[in-house]
DNA sequence: TCTTTTGTTTAATTAAGTTTGAACATACTG
DNA sequence: CAGTATGTTCAAACTTAATTAAACAAAAGA
């Protein structure tokens, strides 16, 4: 099966928009972060818009929650009114980076739960210590990783 | 503030139950892997529809649930013919692996959208890999920390 | 100043996912 | 065998989140 790059780059897009609804992100947004993976080329808020058939409302909802993430960023541009938007510069470390600060949060919760366990019940802290490690673990591995992709 | 350990107890699965939508985990599902977490004895099938207080229904897809991701095991006891359930063995490596998994398939389709690409198209190319890559390296480190807690 | 463009906000709608409750199938008990 | 207990399934009710459309505010041009 042969298909243009046109179609290539739009299936890419829809698949992103359907993945990303795994990690939280609205179906929207996720078709924007992979428009902006595939695009070198900064995009104008109202092409965004047109491109992926939305609402403007939805375009402003997602940008801010790509921004709030950090995996994008607003740019101008001369001559146009117009707010730009492109991929950031290492996103992949951001999202490394809000992944371990969600995951930190997790084992917070669940830290302050442990403080509040009576010191004789030895095995229900042990348990629920557990439970908190694997979070804090899995936070470190990811800010590792997020590490290597920044010296790059 | 002074709370006696069943209210702690209690705020703890509540407490995992909303985290657990994070994860794509109905929240159901997540106060049960929170009861799981801090009980150590296996729990009769009846007796979590009545502690949690909800349909026998909704015990029957939460255990569902966490089977699948072999967070939980169905157990027998003899004298009662309920079925009982306890955390798993390993539950946290289970569920690095189960995270490895889905990334790992967002991997391969978005290496499946790069071996569509053009050769000559070496820049989208370029960017698309990074994507990949990025979920490549993730499950890794999951992977990785999954088998240092089964060494334990 | 008046109109147009641009982006955000909010209320209403739509869509998606969760939970329940009843029906069902199976297995156990007396 | 009849009756009860157990767990699953599925349609309907409910809940939550996503999306739109309209109202709005700010800035730019004419």
């Amino acid at each position: 099966m042969t298909q243009s790059i046109e179609e290539t780059r739009s299936e890419f897009i829809e698949k992103i928009g359907v993945m990303a609804q795994t990690d939280g992100l609205p179906r929207i947004a996720g078709r924007m972060l992979g428009l902006f993976v595939w695009d070198v080329e900064a995009i104008a808020f109202g092409d965004l818009a047109e491109q992926l058939q939305v609402s403007r409302g939805s375009i402003s909802t997602a940008t801010r929650i790509l921004e709030e993430r950090r995996l994008i960023k607003r740019v101008a541009k001369p001559g146009d009114r117009q707010d730009y938007f492109q991929l950031a510069e290492n996103p992949y470390a951001k999202m490394l980076d809000y992944y371990a600060e969600t995951l930190g949060h997790t084992q917070a919760e669940i830290t302050d739960t442990i403080e509040k366990i009576p010191a004789d019940e030895a095995v229900i802290r042990a348990r629920v210590t557990a439970y908190a490690d694997f979070y804090k673990s899995m936070a470190a591995a990811l800010t590792k990783i997020s590490k290597d992709l920044d010296r790059t």
